[in-house]
DNA sequence: GTCTATACAGGGATAGAC
DNA sequence: GTCTATCCCTGTATAGAC
């Protein structure tokens, strides 16, 4: 874990790395001051030394922490729309909506997804395969295995689940995320409604499978 | 234009814009300095500041220049692939693979959009606004009307020509855009020309005419 | 008269010392 | 918990050179 040890008080930890979320978050990792971090922290610097070696670890140990939280929030929406679906185009127009919300929240977990993403040429390339495993990857394949599901019940004709999973989350989500800037340029909720549905029903046109056309 | 006036020698000028573009795109706008784009465009520092007023104006101006020129090539390589299209799939997939290679190169053109990204939540919203005018929104509206032509040749079924522009962009050219990070993480040609037959087969299935079907 | 080279003031950062 | 050593950056100023 990237930490310079188990010292000091768990609160305080938490205390650091949530502060470092959000600093990290509103101002990227370059301008972020780890006086900043501190201070929201409401810890001293020495402090937040005694428990992260350097800036980078903070970051760093932030960052993949963050993107695990941030997949268990998906997969939470995941069981909610798409593990009794009845609706299929309303549950994944639904689902489409919520997660946009979730990652693309300028709240403490979307936030920092920017800031890695700017930061991505200077992270070394373990880290940064580490950080997509718990984060995108993993959720690519939760949505893959719903897929899977789907078509047992007829209702996608997927042959590569992750291929549909990929482009789903192209369709209804990256239209989104890039207009967005990853969350720094707010979009309208009824924008967001609506690329989610022009999206879902793409996606349907490729993969509807016969009960979804009836 | 947003410099500091007419002074000074118009080839200074222009190796100044073109070694910001160099230092910007690979430092980021934070960690880049001045001096260090001084020394790339071999002038003195005083010199830049004779041009631009300060750091900002100048990574502005190069940006929307580099918007500009980036939207140029890109038209070039629509009137190359779309403009006479015998085989529309492979003339898709083609031109899907050369606008990635062109956008997300590492060289000078690519490298600025990161940067750009990046900076998102710093840059005043009307030069933001004129960016994505003459960079994303530009090569939007000319793909779209490339897909009329092609629906009046039969070649595709659209009704709504800039939606279909957009979805051709989520399949064939933002999967490879967030794996390269746009363009910080290398990708294997293999892997680019595979999403993008795969993203092209995705939007005929939504939009292939009578023509492409048969 | 513009460019080069260098130096410098002022601010802020990291990281460690006390 | 504060205080400080050290460094880097922006932007300006001061020299002289073509």
């Amino acid at each position: 874990m990237a930490t310079t040890g188990g010292a000091g008080r768990p609160e305080k930890r938490k205390a650091i790395t949530q502060a470092a979320t959000v600093v990290f978050g509103r101002e990227g990792y370059v301008r972020a001051s780890m006086d900043a971090i501190a201070a929201e922290a409401g810890v001293s610097k020495r402090t937040v030394y005694n428990h992260f070696a350097d800036k980078e670890t903070l970051f760093l140990s932030v960052a993949l922490q963050n993107s695990a939280e941030l997949t268990e929030e998906v997969r939470r929406l995941m069981a909610k729309y798409l593990d009794r679906v009845m609706d299929l185009r309303r549950d994944l127009v639904d689902f489409a909506v919520e997660r946009a919300r979730a990652v693309l929240s300028a709240g403490e977990h979307g936030a920092l997804g920017r800031a890695i993403r700017a930061e991505v040429a200077n992270i070394p390339a373990d880290v940064l395969e580490a950080w997509l495993e718990a984060g995108p990857i993993a959720s690519l394949r939760d949505l893959a295995a719903h897929f899977e599901a789907l078509a047992e019940r007829g209702l996608l004709a997927v042959e590569d689940a992750v291929l549909a999973a990929e482009q789903y989350t192209l369709l209804t989500f990256h239209g989104i995320a890039e207009r967005s800037f990853w969350g720094a340029v707010p979009v309208a909720d009824e924008e967001v409604e609506r690329i989610a549905a022009v999206g879902v029903d793409a996606f349907l046109r490729i993969y509807g499978g016969p009960a979804a056309r009836a």
